[in-house]
DNA sequence: TTGTATGCGTTATCAA
DNA sequence: TTGATAACGCATACAA
């Protein structure tokens, strides 16, 4: 660090200045119980005259423990981050720790970028979560050499990263299951591109087991695709309306809240009513789903908890490495959250 | 680092791998040219198999920069937030630098913290934004030896800390202005709770003075409180409307987003329809604004161009150091945008 | 072109 | 309870 005259201050002048050694400086640091009280109070009094902050850096080097855990993630923009973060940060500030926080703006080489920043940061861990985890990062997780944990995704390849999330195939299931048991039986889908997006497969394998499990037939017709944000749950909306006529849709299921509300103005637009004239399903019950009129019937997943959940296998990892690895995936329930969006329709006879 | 047993791979070991020097394998690091190919080639070939990844912070260790810049914001869940730090984002990735992290959630204790902690992580430089920043801050930042900047805020100390952010007063008064232009005369008033609150300071001020040049008395009774979120907001509007008989107001002016989203809800759960019953006017322009229905008519901050300009700041002061520092407050154009929100009043005679 | 030696700021080890 | 001294991983003068 410097004073305000732009030197550098180290423990070594903290030393001089208290008339101890440097040893001593980093002991009141450290274990100031192992200290003398007359001496320690010393010593803090030559760190503020001094203005002295310990190089955090340099502590990293010589200790292994930094104190700080690394948080990877696709983007901050997406909505449900400020809870996860919540249930994060809650959880390490419980415990002590801090937080070193890396966003990769949905770029796989950005994500790849953070694990070696956040490794040479020396953090003790890294909580990750991204659209896609696939066998790609398997080898860069497992050099990495330091605990890696999942949260709201799950690893496709074949290292077992340990992962907290909600079961998106059930939680999809359930939506229809509910939608099915308001008489909706024509109901669109607004999921996402499939391609390096496990979240929109397993989303995407639930929505068709429930029609399925009901004897509905899943039709390609009845599906549109975006990319969990609101302009493009908008345009599917724009597009599943061009085939209206035949489609006949009584309601639309979406696997995210922005892509729900998109098409809700959609409908607004063309003059449809929520739910009088459609019903519209979300999917994450992000903070934003309650500010919309209709205020949006969606399925909601525990982000807090899952941020702690992972912020405890992290500590778990790197402070006893002996217990053995809480690898595989960890579900932690989701449940629906009955708002305004959805409405009872009678059965179209005619389906 | 460490390989998949857990062994820290060195500078060192490569070197013993490659049967050179730890200085070499340094060079090919830094200074490729001034190798020899072939030993370049054995080396980078050792550095391969044995998944070596250089420890940057042992690198930050021995050169000054550490090419980050610090971020310390009031929370995350502000939802103007993702906005400020795309602009930031942006900006320090066009310069090869990376961001570090801390968030206050709205603690002032965990301010002085979060400055602690980026300024032992040896960041070049600090973005600062807080809804008060007042002379308590000055010490603090003095000593810190490092650039701050101020984003979305500005000091009431005395201590000349750059600043970039938007005329409240000036956008309040467009904001009044706007209303008393669409015939509104009876405007109630969602602010701040004022305290350890220089943001609702200078909105209150501008809507006071919007007022007063449209001859339009303030009055305590139009006036409620909130903590900028969503459910004081609806709390807010709830207290108006018990006085509404008396008050008869026609047009809702918030100091945030959030907070007018809350007025509409609680505007409908009475029955009340926006804008044909009551006009409401929000401030920021975060995301969400256009999400809603109807749309708002906001106050538009640029929250990109203020994150922008702020690294740049910092950047300069940290690498210029022999430039004068862009001392005081920088105004960023705000703008008006004109939704859904507010109506078209023909004037009370009685008023 | 390459190797040796030293420093960066801190913690850890071992004596005293 | 305290102090020397050796790491920690890398960069860099200086020497070879």
């Amino acid at each position: 660090m410097r004073n305000a005259g732009g030197v550098r201050v180290t423990i070594r002048e903290v030393a001089d200045r208290a008339g101890v050694s440097a040893a001593t400086v980093s002991r009141v640091l450290n274990k100031p119980e192992m200290v003398d009280p007359d001496t320690k109070e010393r010593v803090r009094s030559a760190m503020e005259s001094l203005n002295f902050h310990p190089n955090a850096i340099a502590r990293g080097l010589s200790s292994t423990h930094t104190h700080t855990i690394g948080l990877l993630v696709p983007a901050i923009q997406d909505f449900f981050f400020d809870e996860l973060y919540f249930g994060i940060d809650k959880e390490t500030r419980a415990n002590g720790m801090k937080v070193l926080f890396f966003d990769a703006q949905h770029s796989r080489h950005r994500a790849l970028e953070g694990f070696s920043f956040l490794r040479q940061h020396q953090v003790d861990g890294i909580i990750f979560t991204s659209q896609l985890v696939d066998e790609d990062y398997d080898a860069v997780i497992e050099r990495l050499g330091i605990p890696v944990v999942l949260t709201l995704t799950e690893s496709s390849g074949k290292f077992p990263i340990p992962s907290y999330k909600t079961d998106e195939v059930k939680a999809m299931f359930d939506s229809v299951s509910y939608l099915v048991s308001r008489g909706h039986r024509r109901i669109g889908f607004i999921t996402g591109h499939m391609q390096e997006d496990s979240t929109g497969v397993l989303r995407t394998e639930g929505f068709k087991q429930g029609l399925a499990h009901y004897g509905i037939p899943y039709r390609e017709a009845f599906t549109q695709r975006g990319d969990y944000r609101f302009d493009s749950g908008y345009a599917a909306m724009q597009r599943l309306l061009e085939r209206q006529a035949d489609n006949r849709l009584t309601a639309i299921c979406c696997i995210s809240d922005e892509m729900a509300i998109g098409a809700m103005h959609c409908l607004h637009d063309h003059g449809l009513r929520v739910p009088d004239d459609m019903s519209v399903m979300g999917f994450d019950d992000v903070r934003v789903a309650r500010m919309v009129m209709p205020k949006l019937t969606t399925i909601s997943q525990p982000f807090t908890e899952i941020g702690q959940h992972a912020v405890r296998a992290v500590l778990q990892m790197s402070q006893e490495p002996s217990l053995p690895y809480p690898t595989g995936v960890h579900y932690l329930p989701h449940h629906l959250v009955e708002r305004a969006s959805v409405r009872t329709v009678t059965v179209d006879a005619a389906d």
